[in-house]
DNA sequence: GTCTATAGTTCGATAGAC
DNA sequence: GTCTATCGAACTATAGAC
């Protein structure tokens, strides 16, 4: 889909940059990070990195839109096959909508769980060239994600579709990276890094709370 | 309760000073902040936001933490209220949690939207001090109400309200600053600037799901 | 308590050799 | 494509006068 070089093996030093960007940004936030340290991390010239990005902010970019696009992928790939079997349920959509994003697996991360903070401090950042990322990285996704639960919900509306889905996501990305607060608050009943009882629960609560949204209006309306 | 310098006006430039730093810190992130702007903000010479905070890092401390506990005492007022009039119900509970995030009011700041982008990053950074800072301000808070939804709730356990109550307020943490991003994805449907519609359907939303987590547990268990 | 001035670092980015 | 070397600007923090 994207344009690829030719070259079969493509500079491998490049790829190499961005799996340093990818742990350094993650680990630092955007600003915090450093164009040295991502260079040592690569073990490459500083230099080299302008040379292949031209800037930090060229940098991130590529990072943020190679990851984000390798788990929305999976993530299309999932609604694919459950559309073309039949109508899945909400549960269904959810979990390939949210499994993706903690599985990620191929690249050097741990399980996409500190990527999620960069997710979200790019979703929350007030920067245009951080807004329209954002946009080109998630919005095609987002908008396949939102029609599949307004087609298993019938009486869930645009924009309460849209709402939830952004509940769905904020839900689930705030409680990725672990830090040790689940597991304080719960006086040790729950761990930080079981991730999967942490998804678990989390296609439960959404299930539910989208099919709450999808009636109408409660009873009343106001402001 | 806290300790407070007898002085009855006390350094009207030290409140100043916390007041620039929420702006800057709120708007461009820890990292991306400087004393320098926050200097400029307050109108005063950099050296004296040392003099009163000594570093970097004990300003956002002094100003992290007024306006947490400015919140939190509202949080709490409401929840006691409530519980001495009766049993308030789940959606009592989740008003009183989110509502006095977004009304803050007093301090300069947009409704403390842009201070929730603040909160995500301290609850997402996995420096020490940052998750100390995040513990000392909010887990008492978030301890009475935990057990406030367990109360209102019984079949919800500890784990389970303590996943809610995190998935409750990452959900509508995540959605107080206004990116534009429901307003596009939901194709004009809505508007984000319209926090009281995001908070009535994020009610609704967790409500419904907190009532899903209380149910022991659906009937399959899976991975 | 508030200022000016500056020390000492670290940053993003570029020039230019190979 | 990759390097060394470096520029100029920004940063946090401190010294010391008032």
């Amino acid at each position: 889909m994207a344009a690829k070089p030719p070259t079969p093996s493509r500079s491998s030093s490049r790829e190499e940059i961005l799996d340093a960007a990818e742990e350094v940004f993650a680990a630092r936030g955007y600003a915090g990070a450093s164009m040295r340290a991502i260079a040592d991390g690569a073990g490459v010239a500083q230099a080299l990195l302008h040379y292949h990005f031209k800037t930090k902010e060229g940098l991130f970019e590529a990072m943020f839109l190679r990851r984000a696009g390798a788990i929305n992928r999976i993530r299309i790939a999932r609604l694919d096959a459950m559309l073309s079997r039949g109508r899945p349920s909400v549960e269904d959509i959810i979990e390939a909508l949210l499994r993706p994003a903690v599985e990620t697996g191929d690249a050097p991360m741990q399980g996409g769980a500190r990527f999620a903070a960069l997710i979200l401090e790019l979703s929350t950042a007030d920067a245009a060239w951080q807004r329209d990322l954002m946009a080109r990285a998630y919005d095609a996704m987002a908008t396949r994600f939102i029609a599949a639960l307004m087609t298993a919900l019938p009486g869930l509306d645009r924009a309460g579709a849209t709402w939830g889905y952004l509940f769905v996501v904020g839900a689930a990305l705030t409680q990725m990276p672990s830090t040790g607060r689940a597991h304080r608050l719960s006086r040790g009943a729950t761990e930080d890094a079981d991730t999967d009882a942490m998804i678990t629960r989390a296609i439960i609560f959404a299930a539910a709370g989208l099919r709450a949204l999808a009636v109408p209006m409660p009873d009343h309306f106001e402001s």
